[in-house]
DNA sequence: AAAATAGTGTCTCTCAGACACTATTTA
DNA sequence: TAAATAGTGTCTGAGAGACACTATTTT
């Protein structure tokens, strides 16, 4: 048999396959607090529960699996987030009720403005703060999935500048510290926050400034397209 | 309908779903040079053609991703590697000829030494230099995935001694620097080096020493359990 | 003694931590 | 002017880079 008519003769349907699943877990900075985006599940198994948004690759829609998350985080948030990384995927015989499951889990981050209208009219998402997720008795391995998401999260807090996407695309560098912080969990010395951040380069002074209260602050905006998002050295644990 | 009847009528084979796989990047240190694992294609499609280990999911004998990939590493190399943790999952379209498809991979490391036998009595199989591997025409996408391992080893290389998995149980200093050298690919300082290995407190010495010509070097093994392998700071890159 | 390799002493430099200080706004 | 917030000056200390030095083996 020739690769031709091998290829013709497959049928992947023949196979036993694990469901596959594609998840995200998005985060975003909102009152002082990490939030994290569920949805309440509308459908057996785990029905009722709050569960990460997420669902299966369409063979026809989804070139991806970028697109896979993009187009379900679009369903829900009615925007497609700045900033999409693969996390990691969970698998195994007994994460899912159904038998043998795979998910393949994105951390992302999106400004809560970008999606306020969407939210407001879609009854069974919310952005819950994830100290309270934490307690919470969520579907599946999600609360599992959620606090690796939330590691790494803190990782990047600590070597780059990736939590901005959590933010508005013009921003203040004592908002970006607290988002910092809050991801982190501990406070950050002002000087070293900022000396790390004019040393890399990383943002650019829009020239505007915003006042609230006390003095203005300079509005910053990450710098389009390099990609470069990384400190040289971390900050301490 | 309540869940227990969703259940019983649930049939995963009644939904399409994209062929997934188990992959494996499995690198070794072997006569000064960082080499993987590689496997000639016995069957369509790609017939013929190098390829990373790796292969179906066993509902019935793995439990988890990890029992996939050290099964099928098992089957390669006689042994389980001492390291194996997830780099990616590599999904779309047109990966495989055979329609949408999801791969799901690992890097792991071994000494070439403790699947030396093994590995001569298998044809199909071969260590081969990430070099020369890096100009070759190997299957789907599979040099895409050997890639972005290489550069997540480069990374491990300049933050932990997880190199020193690719080495046997016992080794010498001078051995680990010359695998982080080639990992790397340019040379490190000798005193740097061995300063932050000290300092983090990552090894053991055994005691023995081993000679060749010139001065014996002491024998170190890594600080079983405890986990840790990262240094405080990185290497500069 | 010479060659070969292992291992150390020590200076410099960069950058994070700490914290007091100055600057600019509103009330 | 006081309160509030933004932003700076500057000292200390940890740890990497550089490189010359010493130590221990075989031939």
């Amino acid at each position: 048999m020739n690769e031709k008519e091998f290829l013709a003769a497959y049928n992947k349907g023949n196979f036993e396959a694990p469901l596959l699943t594609v998840d995200a877990v998005l985060f975003t900075y909102q009152d002082g607090q990490l939030k994290v985006l569920l949805v309440e599940r509308s459908n057996h198994p785990e029905q009722g529960k709050w569960a990460l948004p997420g669902g299966f690759i369409s063979e026809s829609e989804d070139k991806t699996l970028e697109d896979t998350v993009t187009r379900k985080l679009k369903e829900k948030t009615g925007v497609v987030p700045p900033y999409v990384e693969q996390l990691a995927t969970f698998g195994g015989a007994s994460r899912d009720q159904r038998g043998w499951s795979v998910t393949i889990c994105y951390t992302a981050l999106i400004a809560h403005q970008a999606c306020e209208s969407e939210l407001e009219t879609i009854s069974d998402v919310a952005w819950l703060p994830i100290e309270k997720v934490k307690k919470m008795n969520l579907a599946f391995d999600h609360l599992k999935i959620i606090n690796r998401a939330h590691e790494r999260l803190i990782q990047k807090a600590l070597y780059s500048i990736i939590p901005a996407y959590a933010l508005p695309k013009k921003f203040t560098l004592p908002e970006l510290q607290q988002v910092h912080e809050v991801i982190i969990g501990k406070p950050l010395q002002k000087k070293s926050f900022r000396r790390r951040i004019e040393q890399a380069d990383l943002l650019i002074n829009t020239g505007k400034k915003r006042t609230e209260r006390g003095r203005p602050a300079a509005l910053y905006s990450l710098r389009p397209g390099s990609g470069k998002h990384t400190f040289v050295r971390n900050l301490e644990q």
